[in-house]
DNA sequence: CATAATACTGTGTCTGTCAAGGTATATTCA
DNA sequence: TGAATATACCTTGACAGACACAGTATTATG
């Protein structure tokens, strides 16, 4: 993980750690409010509705779920899968929504003053 | 520093340090390409520029600082105060604006992506 | 003359991201 | 048949940025 800010040669934009962190939690909070989910098709879908840009690590994603089952934000449970490999499922509760709707609005917060700053 | 998603009570939106983390060599960059600041300056424009929405916080501008000036992204050099606490001006390199302008895009591509996603 | 504002700096802690590694099952195809 | 790939889960440890806290020195204010 570089911190390190690009060099110019690299023309083509990125998304760092650094301007991803502090919205994974939202960005899985997201999908989770849509439907229930298990681990690896959250990634796999994050990937397809960021239009293959954005790839969300495995580790990060799993630390992300772990946190945010431990603020009641999601509950999870196995499938019932009678083949192929288990399924953790991940589901948001009520909380899980509020926090949903408060990191939008912290989003649109952080998008303004951002704007306003760069 | 909190990374608890903030409770539902505090309805006001905030920037938390993950949310400005990666950003913050951008709006320095981008205060210096328009004149030469002095550290304090930096912080009090950023907040007044910000609306009083968010004031950066001197250790983290320090640190920021450092970073770009070992990058050779800005110099520095000491003012000629006469009188009154001596002052450290920063100037913005060519590769620095450069830099600045990657930041930018990657800016416009990452909100881009939240978008999609949030 | 105490307090606040200006102006800089250093040290140490915390936390999220992710590289790297691991396990196990199912499918593909040469 | 068996090697490779995809699916699906998990852990550990390193890293770097943000910043709380502490400290120094000067000037202005009431």
């Amino acid at each position: 993980m570089s911190h390190i800010i690009a060099p110019v040669m690299a023309l083509k934009p990125s998304i760092s750690s650094d301007i991803i962190r502090g919205h994974i939690d939202a960005i899985v909070l997201a999908l989770l409010s849509k439907e229930d989910m298990y681990g690896y098709q959250i990634c796999k879908t994050i990937y397809q509705k960021s239009q293959q840009l954005y790839e969300l690590k495995e580790a990060t994603l799993y630390s992300s779920l772990r946190r945010l089952e431990a603020q009641d934000l999601i509950t999870s449970y196995w499938g019932d899968e009678v083949q192929g490999s288990r399924r953790k499922y991940y589901r948001i509760t009520p909380q899980g929504r509020e926090a949903y709707e408060k990191c939008k609005a912290d989003w649109e917060f952080a998008k303004k003053v951002i704007d306003m700053l760069i």
